[in-house]
DNA sequence: TACTTTTGTTCCAACGTTTGAACAAATATA
DNA sequence: TATATTTGTTCAAACGTTGGAACAAAAGTA
């Protein structure tokens, strides 16, 4: 009742007899400050139920204890896990961590990080938006000195520290398998490659095509924006083409389930007349029938490196820029949609 | 090259020749700051690349314009939409959202609100933990008189605002939906009903079934986590019994799917034999097949109003509590899996 | 006993911003 | 012209914490 007025180390001093700064050196275990007075200390905080002001404690260091991490969309398996996993080994470590999404934005993304150096985050970590091309705002970061580590959606021109798969790899890896499953002709529907890891799994795909001696044809590869409906639409031209291909591979599960409606609709046999291999392993894309096949990206691992990362480059700043690019192996979980056999 | 230090009010008079505190008033447009100053004031702010110490200003004004959500688990369409309409809102209005997750664990979201007090966020907006019984932090919280939200997950006994739909209302539409359908012998899958959304949920099964005459059977309600592996073990113990259920109402779309599957597993024609009905129309909800029959929750809308319940809050704190209870009408999204006619 | 070292504390300035009071100059009012 | 008002700025303290320098007291060393 009545008003409220927070406990700071001045009340604490004050009943104690002794000094704020005595306080202070008390509660972070100053190695000067006697056994005897540290606990009366604690014991006094304790009862005035004090609370540290962050802020103050971070003005005066310079450092926040906030990290931001900016993801497209908290809504899949992938990018959630990865939070999870960012967040449980930054927390133990006394971050915070503040999320945004970017919705795929490259506008949102700018002005996400905009509020994030606002906020005197000690560093950014960061899966580019597929829309973002200009790397100006991430530069921005960079020039402020602000340690910046980029996850699964990073590129190569900015000179940062970079966890992911190898989608170069993935594409072999999904190519191998249908082909081993017999198949021949096999479509690629891809994200945009100015994306770095879409160009990577377009260039994949190709060279793994190659690599079997089949035909690489144009008609064959088409980029998107890996929606569902994107799915859909170009399985919809896919399915018009005068000699239909027998397998199609498919750069996000999204667009994979899309492509797997319309083959339905249209009666075809999954997979024995199409075999379909999907991309990030969503929840649902287990739970479809035929369930699909899909890359495993290893969120957790991910997660876990990034945030290990950040940890690294706080500890020695100053240390030359040897950089961390750190890229997993694919994993690929075979399922009902590409099992010929 | 060299170090980097950061520009401050001081820098910026220093260049102009007058105070500090005349720069702070022309940034913050002071009325008496002449427009001659406040001009040449952004100029030179703009050349040296003025970012304002937030920390410093926060800690001035005993405010972060930080906001805190908690949430269970960002890997939903129901709160991640949720989120994102939060973060709009409140960006617009000039605060920061940061977002934590509970993993559904008691434990964790009391870490949570530790570390958003912590960071002296101006309020906290939260959907509670399935575990969460204690109501002890979110207590201190509301001691500490910052404004709390709950949205989703409540609690009545915790006096504080409250954003969500009318479970017992959805129950009572999903249970009409089947009886319309033919059905007689309606099972639920719950939740557990400690939580007052769930027991709101299964209160409103009870009602709606005595509203039709049907018969309430103890063994044909069952409360659980909800995770897609209690949908399955839970559907097996209901097709073991000796009269089964001819539908099924559950509480959440992951144990729906799971509960799904194992009705293919064994055969089991959906909707013919038994109708299902699932909870939050998840984005996999309307893909698998069947389609799974669902309550939508309106999310955006939830979002929407939580964020300007709290904005509502803050602008007159002193207001007598007079809570915002927002119940909102649920809506049913009739498919494949209780379509009989 | 005289000196050095260690221990436990106080002192004080700083982090960057804000804000009310004070003040001088310019302008308006009588 | 004298006085009141308005305008534009400076002054100084404050927000709560931190950490190095300073210092006195206690303990150790010769």
């Amino acid at each position: 009742m009545g008003y409220k007025k927070k406990t700071t180390i001045k009340d604490i001093a004050n009943v104690l007899g002794i000094t704020p700064s005595a306080v202070s050196k008390a509660l972070n275990n100053h190695p000067r400050i006697s056994e005897k007075t540290r606990e009366a200390v604690l014991q006094v905080a304790k009862n005035l139920n004090y609370q540290p002001n962050h802020l103050a404690s971070a003005l005066r260091k310079g450092k926040s204890n906030l990290v931001g991490v900016i993801i497209p969309r908290a809504n899949s398996n992938f990018f959630s896990s990865i939070i999870e996993k960012i967040e449980d080994i930054l927390n133990k470590k006394g971050y915070n961590v503040i999320i945004t999404q970017s919705n795929e934005s490259y506008e949102k993304e700018c002005r996400n990080i905009e509020a994030l150096l606002f906020t005197q985050v000690d560093g950014i970590l960061a899966s580019m938006a597929n829309e973002t091309i200009k790397l100006d705002y991430y530069k921005k970061v960079k020039a402020k000195g602000i340690p910046l580590v980029l996850f699964d959606r990073g590129e190569n021109d900015l000179d940062v520290d970079y966890i992911g798969i190898d989608d170069y790899l993935s594409s072999h890896i999904v190519i191998e398998h249908l082909v081993e499953q017999g198949c021949k002709r096999i479509a690629h529907i891809g994200g945009f490659s100015h994306t770095r890891i879409y160009k990577n799994r377009i260039r994949g795909y190709r060279d793994a095509l190659k690599k079997y001696n089949l035909p690489i044809e144009d008609e064959l590869i088409i980029e998107s924006n890996l929606r569902k409906k994107d799915g859909r639409e170009i399985m919809k031209s896919l399915l018009a083409l005068p000699n239909r291909p027998d397998a199609v591979y498919v750069a996000g599960d999204y667009a994979a389930l899309g492509a797997l409606e319309v083959m339905k609709e249209y009666s075809i046999k999954v997979p024995q007349d199409i075999a379909l291999v999907g991309f990030s392993n969503e929840t649902f894309s287990s739970l479809v029938t035929p369930s699909i096949s899909s890359i495993e990206q290893h969120s957790e691992q991910i997660g876990k490196l990034t945030a290990q990362t950040f940890l690294k480059r706080i500890a020695n700043p100053e240390e030359k820029v040897t950089l961390n690019k750190i890229i997993l192996k694919p994993e690929l979980i075979v399922r009902d949609s590409s099992r010929k056999k």
